[in-house]
RNA sequence: GGCGCCGUGGCGGAGUGGCUACGCAGCGGCCUGCAAAGCCGUUUACUCCGGUUCGAAUCCGGACGGCGCCU
């Protein structure tokens, strides 16, 4: 069966834009039509272009690209918003006779993507905020107690130490939607909506490192700590403001940045061992064409 | 040249005779409306040589190295 949708996934730097526009030359060559449709968690932002590295002007005109830098900074975003979207984009390329890359390095909304994940409500209006100072006061031991009493399943698969989670759970618990699964998860299936070929780019690990360092470079030489600064002014959202290297710039702690980013990277490699049926792609030491045919050709 | 202080894993830093220090980095893992988040696990050491001792990172001697002061 013949995959209508590719997805590429991998670290951060390891160079996911620049392989999907090389494959993107040689599918037209071919007669097809791709658009590229992000699975990042960052790059939807507007204001925050070069922190997350979104694909610049010059890349956007070789391979159009979906589901980036179009929501204000100080908006709130989640998976399930993520996964409307991107469902959304996919369907309509693919009726329209088109072919969606999916191309991301946030694993949980590359899944969200690709599948059909059965994805729990929202918090009610301030349950968050309630629910978090909660745990400022009482640590996150007790909430798993209260949470063990409550829902004794739930809690079992959550840490004691895992504020989101418990937090989370307790959110749920409390609008009655915290429910023991009724089927097995699907988030490590290999489920998928369309027919779907998955791409793993890797390459060598302290080249890999040194191409994060060399991009965290050249943002500051771009100009990131400004436009950082102009996000923070602008009121940037708690789910903006988590991108790697925000706080970190607004106190000219480069550093922690290069070292966290590296970590996330790493954090990106375990979620990708994980995926079924991912044909790894080796891109290190590969011009532009040679990437493009080593992906179009990664054996299956 | 003399005197004094110091020499612990990639880095920082405890330990003064037997029992995993620890933190960071690194590495492996978990993951369902915050995921670039949150969380779990974990490798590497006592500068070298000799001595004392049942037993030494820990005590003694020497070598080497570093720092400081003196000449």
């Amino acid at each position: 069966m013949p995959a209508r949708v590719l997805a590429h996934f991998g670290p951060t730097g390891v160079g996911k834009t620049d392989g999907a526009i090389a494959l993107a030359d040689l599918m037209r060559a071919r007669g097809e039509r791709p658009v590229a449709v992000s699975a990042d968690a960052l790059q939807v932002y507007v204001g925050l272009e070069i922190l997350t590295g979104v694909p610049d002007r010059a890349q956007r005109a070789r391979l159009e690209h979906r589901l980036i830098s179009f929501l204000p900074v100080d908006a709130r975003f989640s998976v399930a918003e993520y996964a409307h979207l991107a469902h959304a984009e996919i369907d309509g390329l693919l009726a329209d006779g088109a072919t969606p890359i999916v191309v991301g390095g946030t694993g949980l909304y590359l899944r969200a993507a690709l599948a059909e994940l059965t994805l729990r409500p929202p918090p009610p209006q301030g349950a968050r905020e309630r629910w978090e100072a909660e745990l400022r006061a009482r640590g996150p031991e007790q909430l798993h107690a209260q949470l063990a009493g409550e829902a004794p399943w739930a809690a079992e698969s959550i840490d004691p130490r895992d504020r989101h989670r418990i937090v989370r759970a307790l959110e749920l618990l409390e609008q009655g939607a915290l429910e023991a699964p009724t089927e097995p998860s699907r988030l490590w299936t290999r489920d998928t909506r369309h027919p779907t070929r998955l791409v793993g780019l890797v390459r060598d690990r302290d080249e890999l490192y040194a191409r994060i360092e060399r991009r965290v470079d050249a943002m500051i030489a771009a100009g990131v700590e400004d436009e950082v600064r102009r996000a923070h002014a602008a009121g940037a959202s708690p789910t903006a403001r988590v991108a790697l290297g925000f706080d970190e710039l607004l106190t000219g702690d480069v550093e922690t940045m290069k070292r966290r980013t590296r970590n996330y990277a790493r954090r990106q490699l375990t979620w990708m061992r994980k995926l079924p049926d991912v044909e790894l792609v080796d891109i290190g030491g590969r011009s532009p064409p040679q990437v493009a045919a080593a992906i179009d050709s990664a054996p299956a």
